[in-house]
DNA sequence: CCTTTTCTGGAACAATCAGTCAAGAAATAT
DNA sequence: ATATTTCTTGACTGATTGTTCCAGAAAAGG
């Protein structure tokens, strides 16, 4: 047989997953991840393909790991058992207010900057975009506790992405803060 | 004296608004930008500076024109002047529906993508974004008749920023037409 | 050991990037 | 008409882009 892959695919994906989800797709280029992940660009092409497939996989990764978490917390798995349907959406958009209160952490969610990044000019990116989003509109609907119509979990959804998005604008802790409550409120 | 400008300065920038209103910054290069203008670059950086001077002059361009008319449509000027402050703001998330239902136009809202592309990296940027969406949440204030909190002006906003971030990600016209729907009924 | 296979790092690639500069064109003032 | 000033164009720069490719290293089977 022959030489075996030397380094960790996930830990190699996950510190390039940190560049794209800080940078953009645009704004990385293949010195910076070939910085971050340590490896060359002769490996990099090997593993994973090309820089939209590379970015691909990376998104892929951070739903797998923070929507995954998100939609936990939502439809109201394990920890999260015991908190009602409101105290489970509010932590939600507490993720959303946690990283510009507590961490400084202007990233944003890598979902919502992948929507208005690359999803309109790559097929790939929205198809993942999309179904992103929909495992997120379930999890509404669980912590909504409602069946039929997803009216109300969509709105909570716009509702998370915009203070997102105002997050990257430059809103403070209080503005995200008033958002919560008035869409916690409005349920 | 001298050889006076011979191009349209406004004209210029509103093609190259476009550019970047459609491509973001780092999608855009100056090849677009001198084929869309039908200018020389030695032009552009003698009128408009480097790429982010360019970059927030569209911006601002763009806030001007499509940021003042939502404005004034939410604060009830002119012709809007007859229509009550939930059918303006019935009428203000229209135009993120409009976009994907009659145009197809998948540039969502240029404020929103600065937002994300550029705001965290750019204080000029940020500036003008959070002016821009501060101005939105007073138009916002002014149609639901509100003078204190304007918790329920931000959530809208947020609202309606979310929307357009979702249509970007390939959301249908009946996911946004809920969402307004959704929104207003939670007024 | 040697052969075979795959991985690795970086050199090399043409293309493109943002930005500069100089030479010529154009327009006013004298 | 001449002088003066500014505008316009496009060639040029050095750096960087994404991608390819190859020479050598490394590991397993014979």
């Amino acid at each position: 047989m022959a030489r075996l892959r030397e380094f960790d695919e996930v830990k190699a994906l996950s510190a390039i997953e940190q560049v794209f989800w800080a940078q953009g797709f645009e704004g990385t280029s293949y010195a910076d991840l070939t910085s971050a992940s340590g490896l060359g660009k002769g490996s990099l092409y090997a593993a994973f393909g090309n820089k939209e497939a590379l970015y691909v996989r990376s998104l892929l990764s951070y739903i797998e790991r923070e929507i995954g978490l998100g939609v936990c917390l939502l439809s109201g798995n394990s920890e999260f058992e015991p908190l009602s349907g409101k105290e489970r959406i509010h932590m939600f958009l507490g993720v959303a207010i946690d990283a510009v209160e507590n961490r400084q952490d202007r990233r944003g969610c890598f979902v919502c900057n992948a929507a208005i990044d690359l999803a309109p000019f790559n097929p790939d990116v929205e198809e993942v975009v999309k179904s992103a989003l929909a495992r997120v509109i379930e999890g509404l609907q669980i912590a909504l506790n409602l069946d039929g119509s997803n009216a109300s979990s969509e709105h909570l959804l716009a509702t998370y992405l915009g203070m997102r998005v105002m997050a990257k604008g430059g809103a403070s802790a209080d503005d995200l803060h008033a958002i919560r409550t008035a869409a916690i409120n409005a349920i």
